[in-house]
RNA sequence: CGGGGUGUGGCUCAAUUGGCUAGAGCGUCUGGUUUGGGACCAGAAGGUUGCAGGUUCAAGUCCUGUCACCCCGACCA
C-alpha cells in the first residue's frame, strides 16, 4: 500500500479528553475515528488488523469444530421476552410499521437457540457448535476507554449444544484449550490468564480471560504458581486457589478479554429446545458460550504495547509487517523504494511504502513510530550508496544496514 | 443512573470585572527555500462560539432548559 493512498492521516493532537492510550494512539496513528461515544468507524489500517485478530480467533474456533454462521442484528422483542431478557437495560429497542418491536442483539442466545433448534432433533445431532463474528450492541450507561468499551462492538461468540452435562464439560476444556491459543497468538499469552468469575444460576463459576494490565478495570486475585486468577467479584466465596489451594494471592488489575460460561439448559428449557435420545425420550439441550471481543482484543494490544512514540504491533495483528520510508528528495530514491516496494510485494509480504514527496524525513520517522509496525525499512541517498536498506525494528533501539540483494 | 468537568474554524487551545472587526498554533491551499527525527519564509481560505430561549445599550462570557463529550462511581448474561 502507498501512503500517499491511504485512506486515514496521522494527527499530532488528539482531544485531551481522550485519557485511554488505546484511543489516542488508535486516532491519532488513524486506525479508528470516533462517531460518538463508545461507536467507532474503522480506518483502513484499523480494519486491517481488526481482521487479522478475527482471522486468528476464526482459525482457532474452527479447529475445535466450530461452524461459522451469521446471525442478524435485529432480533424481534418476543425473543427475549420468552427468555424474560426483555427487561435488560441494556437492550436498544427499536420499532417497525405499525408498531412491530425489535431489539438489537446485545449477544445471541435468543437468536442461536431457535436456530440451532430448528436444524437438531436426535441425539444423533449432537454435539454441535457454531460461531459468528459480528457486532453486538449494549446501552452501556457509561462507554468508557475507547474501544475497550462501546456501545456497538466486534464479538465472536460461540455456541455449543450437548446431550449430556459430560459432552459440555469436555467441550469446555477443548474451549479453553483453544482460548489460551488465541491469546499466544495474538502476543498477550504471558500476561492472559484463565480467572474464576462468578457462573451465574447454573454452574459454580464461570472462567474469564483477563490480560493483567494496569488500567484494566477489573481486580483479580492471581496465583503466581498456577498462573490462575480469581474475580474480585467472587472473592468473598473463594479466598483460595481453586486449583492449589494456595492463599498468598497478589491484587491485580486486568482487561477481561474472553469470557466462557456453560448455560447448562437455562436457554433451550426458554424455548423448550430438547432432544431424542437412544430410548426415544426428550431430553434438555444443555449449552455453552464462549465470547471474545476483537475491538477489545485491539484497544487491549495498543494498552498493552506502546511506548511514548506510539504503538508497538505484534507481527501477527500488525496491520502491515513493514513500513518502507523513501527519505530525501533524489528522484532516485523513489524509483529505487518503488523497485524495492514492488520486489516485496510480490514474494507476498506485506508493505507500507511511505512515498510522499516533499514531507521531511522527522515526520515520516514520527508516523512510522505511531503507527508501530514491526520493521521500518529506510531507503535514502545514502543507503543507496552502500546499494542497502537501513533495517529496524520497532521494539529494538538499533538499526543496521542491509543489502537490497539479501533483503529481497 | 449519581457526582465532577468540558463544548469556540478540520484538529489542539486563547479571549481580563459582560465591551471594539472572536485570536494563535497545527493542518489545508499558493509561491519559494529545505530534505536522516514533526524544518523555514511569504501569502490565502476557513467561525451564525453545541442547540433553544432569556437578561442587557451590549453575551463566547450571565441565567434557564436541552443535547453531546470526558473522568470517578454504580451497572456490566
Amino acid at each position: 500500500m502507498h501512503y500517499s493512498q491511504l485512506f486515514g492521516k496521522t494527527s499530532k493532537t488528539v482531544s485531551a479528553d481522550e485519557e485511554s492510550v488505546n484511543a489516542q494512539y488508535l486516532i491519532r496513528g488513524g486506525f479508528v475515528n470516533k462517531q460518538m461515544a463508545g461507536v467507532y468507524n474503522y480506518l483502513p489500517l484499523g480494519l486491517r488488523t481488526l481482521k487479522k485478530i478475527q482471522n486468528i480467533i476464526r482459525e482457532e474456533m474452527t479447529a475445535i469444530g466450530g461452524n461459522e454462521i451469521l446471525m442478524p442484528t435485529l432480533t424481534q422483542e418476543e425473543s427475549y421476552k420468552t427468555t424474560g431478557r426483555d427487561t435488560m437495560d441494556v437492550l436498544f429497542h427499536t420499532e417497525g410499521p405499525g408498531g412491530a418491536k425489535y431489539v438489537l442483539n446485545p449477544t445471541h442466545e435468543e437468536v442461536v437457540t431457535p436456530l440451532v433448534q430448528k436444524y437438531t432433533f436426535s441425539y444423533n445431532d449432537l454435539p454441535l457448535a457454531v460461531f459468528q463474528i459480528q457486532n453486538k450492541y449494549r446501552n452501556e450507561p457509561r462507554a468508557k476507554s475507547g474501544i475497550l468499551r462501546g456501545r456497538e462492538f466486534n464479538m465472536k461468540d460461540l455456541y455449543s449444544f450437548h446431550a449430556s452435562e459430560e459432552s459440555l464439560n469436555e467441550f469446555y476444556e477443548i474451549a479453553k484449550k483453544a482460548y489460551h491459543k488465541v491469546y499466544a497468538r495474538l502476543g498477550l499469552g504471558d500476561i492472559t490468564v484463565l480467572t474464576y468469575a462468578s457462573g451465574g444460576a447454573f454452574s459454580r463459576y464461570s472462567h474469564e480471560f483477563q490480560t493483567l494490565c494496569e488500567v484494566g478495570e477489573d481486580t483479580i486475585y492471581f496465583c503466581e504458581k498456577c498462573r490462575i486468577g480469581i474475580n474480585k467479584e467472587i472473592i468473598a466465596d473463594q479466598t483460595s486457589c481453586p486449583e492449589c489451594g494456595n492463599a498468598d494471592l497478589v491484587e491485580k488489575n486486568g482487561i477481561e478479554v474472553g469470557n466462557i460460561f456453560k448455560l447448562m439448559a437455562r436457554f433451550s428449557s426458554a424455548f423448550g429446545f430438547k432432544y431424542l435420545d437412544a430410548e426415544g425420550k426428550e431430553q434438555p439441550v444443555e449449552m455453552g458460550c464462549y465470547g471474545i471481543g476483537p475491538s477489545r482484543i485491539m484497544g487491549t494490544l495498543v494498552e498493552v504495547f506502546h511506548d511514548n512514540k506510539g504503538m508497538k504491533w505484534p507481527e501477527s495483528v500488525a496491520p502491515f509487517k513493514y513500513h518502507l520510508l523513501a527519505l530525501g528528495k533524489e528522484d532516485e530514491t523513489f524509483v529505487e523504494a518503488e523497485k524495492i516496494y514492488k520486489n516485496l510485494i510480490s514474494k507476498g509480504v506485506e508493505v507500507l511504502y511511505d512515498d510522499r514527496r516533499g514531507v521531511t524525513a522527522g515526520e515520516k520517522f514520527a508516523d512510522a513510530d505511531l503507527i508501530g509496525l514491526p520493521i521500518r525499512l529506510v531507503v535514502s541517498k545514502k543507503t543507496l550508496a552502500e546499494d542497502s536498506v537501513e533495517l529496524k525494528r520497532r521494539d529494538k533501539a538499533d538499526a543496521s544496514l542491509v543489502k537490497i540483494s539479501d533483503l529481497l
